[in-house]
DNA sequence: GTATTTAGTCTTATTTTTCTGAGTAATTTA
DNA sequence: TAAATTACTCAGAAAAATAAGACTAAATAC
């Protein structure tokens, strides 16, 4: 059986099956982790959010986990932080452009959970 | 901001931000782990594949961790063991049917990851 | 002048995931 | 009879991810 056979080769072209770093990998490397998903989900439900008021919503998730975690999306380019320089300090996080291809993908990754889930 | 003022509500209805177990975790958690994406992409590449032919295929998988990945795939209904009883033995592994929703996705994600490679 | 709020930092555990590498049973080949 | 192949299993170690929880600086409110 031959490659060109396959309809969905979802990796990339010649180095397939996944032996390098791929950008699949880049990919699940990005949203993977515990608490990515929750953050961009609470993000995107609710719009900009304080860093407390994520803590609040985030059920469970610690400090250390949250900073990290919001670091990470921010360096990979989801997740915008905003600094106010009021008193008391106000900083906001917020999805990036760069999020709205990723956010369709995630409801179909959702769509096919659910599905499976049955 | 009211939530309906967001098209792209990727996980459910009414437990937003995922602080339930939602499908999209499920799926993540399926897929998720070092060499799930390498086993399907293998797979997928080439059609029914032996133990050992994957374990040649996939570069640096111990026995333990294709073990282990395999029986999860198999248990999640990805993937498909098929034992002949000739000798010696011959155990053969496929994607499913239900794979063939997700393949796209993957294929998507891909996509993404390489945008945001750049 | 004491307490509170904000957005974190820091250090030390604990848990989870992954790796290492040897071992196994059944059978065929040399 | 020895070596090789197949599809694994298993125990222990190392590495990575996550958790717990105390602590901080700057400023305002009481």
């Amino acid at each position: 059986m031959s490659a060109s056979d396959h309809l969905n080769h979802f990796c990339s072209e010649n180095i397939c099956p996944c032996q390098e770093k791929c950008p699949l990998s880049t990919a699940l490397g990005i949203i993977g982790g515990k608490w990515k998903i929750p953050i961009l989900c609470a993000l995107n439900y609710d719009g900009p959010t304080r860093y407390n008021a994520l803590r609040k919503k985030i059920k469970g998730v610690t400090n250390t986990m949250l900073v990290t975690s919001l670091k990470e999306l921010e360096a990979d380019g989801l997740v915008l932080r905003t600094q106010y320089n009021e008193m008391p300090l106000r900083v906001e996080y917020k999805l990036t452009e760069n999020t709205n291809n990723l956010l369709p993908i995630l409801g179909n990754l959702t769509v096919w959970g659910k599905e499976i889930e049955n």
